[in-house]
DNA sequence: TTAAGTGCAAATTATTTGCAGTAAG
DNA sequence: CTTACTGCAAATAATTTGCACTTAA
């Protein structure tokens, strides 16, 4: 539920290690420390390639931006990560897996889980021939009320 | 559901000079051939910058980049247009208002409406203390079978 | 050793902006 | 006339890439 700083603990790295393990992604320095921020403590992240690099540098952690991009990109072709698009600008990486709705916050731009068990979406449409559902996105934009 | 080309006739002018005139937005020549390529035939469409920029020049309108993009920009204030991101790189807008689910083709990284009537959000989540839903995105997103 | 990973800086892509010229009311 | 609109070209923002260097296996 908090997005940006986990503390880099000893057992943070070894579960980052075992989360890169996982899909046989090579454990360099800067692999396990931006993993050691995203699942060191086992609650899941929503985080911009810039809020972690900015989270990472703040931890004493020694990557270049492009690193992070880099990095962002490989976890999430390695299925460690999946990218949400609700913002046009930017790109946003969450490190939960399964599909589940989320809440866009439009005035501080931050992207959360929506707390919700029990949402049904119901009369979905067929995939067009030759297609198949690939996933459904459901963003719910929050404004000040 | 045909997205990209509509015959720019008189009456698609007609129409198109009627949505500007309804939010009181100053019909220029460029104005009115974006207006009538977006609405002239009535069938909502959805474009990026680029697409209409594209269509329009090739019915031999005469208009800039960057007018497209604060044409799109100000039709959207107007209320005209929605803004829809799922690419994270381009943004798309939709000429059809009411909150309805998108496909998004991957493959061709095409945006069209889903044909759903009787889609339905179950369980959809409280907006949380001093906010408020300002609407619900679903995106259908699709990959070749 | 050796292929994969890293870090710059330069390149790209989508979009916005400054400002001089043009046109709508 | 007068203010909004247009069109370049230059500016910006997010992201990617080329390439020499470093490091995990």
């Amino acid at each position: 539920m908090n997005d940006e700083l986990s503390p880099v603990t000893p057992s943070a790295v070894r579960t980052g290690t075992d989360w890169l393990a996982r899909v046989g992604l090579r454990p360099t320095r800067q692999r396990l420390s931006l993993a050691a921020h995203l699942v060191g403590d086992g609650k899941n992240r929503h985080v911009t390639a810039e809020s972690l690099y900015t989270a990472s540098r703040t931890a004493g952690a020694k990557v270049s931006l492009a690193t992070v991009y880099n990095t962002l990109r490989a976890f999430c072709e390695a299925g460690l990560l999946t990218e949400i698009t609700v913002d046009g600008s930017k790109s946003y990486f969450d490190t939960r897996m399964d599909e589940h709705p989320h809440f866009y916050w439009e005035d501080s731009h931050r992207l959360t889980d929506a707390p919700v068990e029990d949402l049904r979406i119901l009369g979905l449409p067929e995939a067009p021939e030759g297609t198949e559902i690939a996933r459904v996105d459901v963003v719910i934009r929050l404004k000040r009320a």
